[in-house]
RNA sequence: CGGGGCGUAGCGCAGCCCGGUAGCGCGCUUGGUUCGGGACCAAGAAGCCGGAGGUUCAAAUCCUCUCGCCCCGACCA
């Protein structure tokens, strides 16, 4: 009531909706969830679905502004498709089975299956299909921003891992390979622009496709602790990959080659325990694990030292599971730590590339507490293959450069993949082209998560005391602290502030609640806006304001007339933390 | 799906082992004093102790079953 002239609201803090709170919420692990709970951003509904207060989602609503004009700029063209689909246009590609348990599915009141949404590719391309017959009609990008609908087995880390989310999805159609290269490389240069001017800084990796298919696609990964993926990036050169993926180059594994002795281990089978009996180094140890594929068992052979990948696994040989203990038993005669390829019928053996030519070797004797020693790949036993099965360490080198690999936490913001014909063939989506031929669209796919973009901001801009939003997605671009709103001259130099800044469309926040100092100084840091405006009765009387910036802490005190000119200052020095030149 | 933890006032928690009819801090309401970094005093309001069943004279507390939420793992554009 006090600054009744300014209409709707919007911009006073005891008219709008934020509730912040004193005490951390116990839920919360990561600083995003934290954070978003405490300024009062975010409210759980579900497990995995979340209300945007008008804090979060005056966020979320800059970053699809930016998320639009970046798309818009490429030419591409927002729709907006329903959230429900049914299940024939899912049983055309296939994925009515392949999406499995992930999708919500229900039946209608006639009886009919229906899902949520989890992706859009079959009805967009189903769209195509009925409305772009000749290659006159392409190249088209078409996007949209949408709720998507998963049913994810452990949702978690607050708007990082939801059931229920915001994705900008967008669907490319063209005519052959080369335009969908084009079309893929205007994305990507999109995509930096967008997390560009979020503020985040990003590794685009090299990823593995999953239930999408398609032969290529790369992710944007923001560098965060809270990420659930990992990313392997070389410090030397451009070269960066999920780690599911990604490959390293190590020497050859060369022992002194002699006859094949089988002797006694009596401690724990695991590779450090063998091996510190042996007095071996992890490297000269053969893990030899058995695993089930397709009711099959399958010895995979790594080098001591590394992990299984997999991801790699399943791509080469398909789904499997670990054997169990009495498999291991009943195939091999020995528990695990103890086995070995060594003696084996009727199993086929595959081994890590890193194992190729290698000598001196130790693993399992197929006996408990026994371990053959000096054993050379290639003499004591048949090898199916060498394929690319361990998981890149810290520290292995880049294969394009020899630099060294680093592996770091990252969240998922953007993936973009080269579909090619996979969706519009199994959909019957065909163009006619001048020769008068139908071919199917070669199409492309592209995915951003919208509240990872907000979240990931926060992982990468707090402190102890709240957000530190980049001004180009904070709710409030100025947020004005009257102190003592009871003072006359208080009061007459706030609403000052604030008709100049509504006339130069500055996005600012009035905090009028009749709170103490105190508290309207830890919100204003809690919830993050970039520029603080504190008006105080001393320097009220003289005419002055008190300007401080959330990221520096850089404070200054200037005249009333120079408000203008000082904070579009600084507010054109925030942009330019997250502008794209 | 495996492992662990938690559901008690709006929020954060204690009480549970050893049953006896519910408590602390913050917040909220009213009054007063304060007023540039989460003030102080006084007086209040507020909880079918997640749900169902059982044991008992008596259950927040013991037993069984359920529902929900979080974390680790598995899984996952």
């Amino acid at each position: 009531m006090l600054y009744h002239i300014f209409k709707g609201g919007k911009m006073f803090w005891s008219k709008s909706y934020i509730p912040t709170e004193k005490e951390m919420p116990a839920d919360a692990i990561i600083a995003s969830h934290r954070l978003l709970l405490k300024g009062g951003f975010i409210r759980q509904e579900l497990s995995g679905a979340y209300t945007y207060l008008p804090l979060g989602l005056k966020t979320l609503a800059k970053i699809m502004s930016i998320v639009r004009e970046e798309m818009d700029s490429t030419g591409a063209l927002e729709l907006l498709a329903p959230s429900l689909a049914s299940k024939e246009i899912w049983q055309a590609t296939g994925r009515w089975d392949d999406f499995g348990d992930d999708m919500f599915r229900f039946k209608d009141r006639k009886g009919r299956d229906l899902c949520l949404a989890p992706t859009h590719e079959e009805i967009i391309t189903n769209l195509a299909k009925r409305d772009f017959r000749s290659y006159r009609d392409l190249p088209k990008s078409l996007y949209q921003l949408q709720n998507k609908f998963r049913d994810e087995p452990r949702p978690r880390s607050g708007v990082l891992r939801m059931r229920q989310f915001i994705m900008k999805d967008s669907y490319s159609f063209d005519r052959d390979e080369k335009g969908l290269e084009t079309s893929y490389n205007l994305h990507k240069k999109a995509y930096k622009n967008i997390f560009t001017r979020c503020g985040l800084s990003f590794r685009i990796v090299s990823a593995s496709t999953g239930l999408m298919g398609g032969s290529d696609s790369e992710e944007f990964m923001i560098p965060s602790e809270s990420g659930e993926d990992r990313i392997v990036y070389c410090s030397n050169c451009s070269y960066s990959a999920n780690l599911e993926v990604a490959v390293s180059s190590v020497g050859k594994i060369s022992y002194p080659s002699k006859p094949l002795e089988k002797v006694n281990t009596p401690v724990g089978g695991s590779v450090s325990e063998v091996s510190s009996f042996l007095g071996y180094t992890q490297d000269r140890m053969m893990k030899s694990l058995l695993w089930i594929i397709d009711d099959k068992p399958f010895f995979l052979l790594l080098c001591g030292e590394d992990e299984l990948s997999e991801t790699k696994l399943q791509k080469h040989l398909g789904t499997g599971r670990p054997a169990h203990s009495d498999e291991i038993l009943k195939i091999t005669g020995a528990p695990a730590g103890y086995v070995g390829p060594i003696g084996i019928e009727d199993v086929a053996v595959f081994a890590d590339k890193r194992l190729e030519g290698a000598t001196g070797l130790s693993t399992g004797a197929n006996e408990f507490h026994h371990h053959y020693i000096n054993v050379d790949i290639g003499r004591d036993f048949m090898i199916e293959d060498f394929l690319d099965l361990r998981e890149v360490r810290k520290g292995q080198k880049c294969v394009n450069c020899s630099g060294n690999l680093f592996v770091e936490n990252a969240i998922e913001v953007g993936h973009i993949f080269k579909l090619g014909k996979k969706y519009s063939e199994s959909i019957g989506a065909n163009f006619t082209d001048e020769l008068g031929e139908d071919k199917p669209f070669v199409m492309g796919s592209y995915g951003i998560g919208i509240e990872r973009i907000m979240a990931s901001a926060i992982e990468q801009n707090h402190d102890e005391n709240g957000i530190i939003w980049p001004v180009s997605i904070s709710p409030f671009e100025v947020v004005i602290l009257p102190l003592n709103s009871s003072n006359e001259n208080v009061r007459e130099v706030s609403l000052s502030v604030c008709e100049t800044l509504a006339a130069s469309s500055i996005d600012f926040l009035l905090d009028d609640r009749d709170e103490r100092a105190g508290i309207k100084f830890k919100d204003a840091d809690l919830i993050g806006i970039p520029l603080r405006i504190t008006v105080g009765e001393k320097n009220a009387v003289k005419g002055m304001i008190e300007i401080k910036r959330r990221d520096t802490s850089f404070v200054e005190t200037i005249p009333l007339e120079k408000t203008l000119e000082i904070v579009k200052h600084h507010i054109n020095e925030l942009y330019g933390l997250c502008s794209v030149n």
